[in-house]
DNA sequence: GCCAACGTTGGC
DNA sequence: GCCAACGTTGGC
């Protein structure tokens, strides 16, 4: 099968490029939206190659690459109620909430900022560009995958 | 900190 | 199944 290209929004205070480039691979919990959910649980396989995005930051934009190494597998958090991202009406039986691990590729010398891929011509459909879009774990082209590499100097 | 946009919840 | 109320996201 051909590999697919994602784009995976995380706040740096809670989890930036940083950290996964000292962790190496993470798996992505805390993801409690459907549609990000099914992104990662029917879409994503290992190979993938992801953007990683940093949200509500200065300035927001892709800080790095990242790659799927595992396929999604019930998120430990949710059974966890002393997590956050605990959810009472999950059981190990039958899991609400997906995830799966992302490994560090690559951080960006500087950072591509939402400014920088606003002015790219080629990036206008994007997702991310799109007002009031809010999904943190969305699917992009090769093309926009590898124009946003670039533009990072890779 | 504000607030627009969006997703989810729950009463009916 | 509708939709108002509420909570969250995320840029500014």
């Amino acid at each position: 099968m051909a590999k697919s290209y994602w784009l995976m929004k995380s706040e740096p205070d809670v989890y930036s490029i940083d950290h996964l480039k000292k962790d190496k691979t993470t798996w992505w919990e805390g993801v409690r939206n459907y549609q990000a959910r099914n992104f990662m649980m029917n879409g994503m396989k290992p190979g993938d190659e992801v953007l990683f995005y940093h949200s509500n930051a200065e300035p927001p934009g892709v800080a790095g690459l990242a790659e799927i190494t595992k396929e999604a597998a019930p998120d430990t958090a949710q059974f966890d109620p002393k997590s956050e991202y605990y959810d009472e009406k999950s059981t190990k039986a039958n899991p609400r909430w997906m995830c799966v691990q992302v490994g560090f590729k690559a951080k960006f010398k500087d950072i591509v900022s939402l400014n920088d891929l606003r002015e790219e011509k080629a990036l206008a459909e994007m997702l991310v560009l799109k007002k009031g879009q809010r999904l943190s774990v969305q699917p992009v082209t090769k093309a926009e995958f590898e124009k946003i590499k670039k533009m990072g100097g890779l």
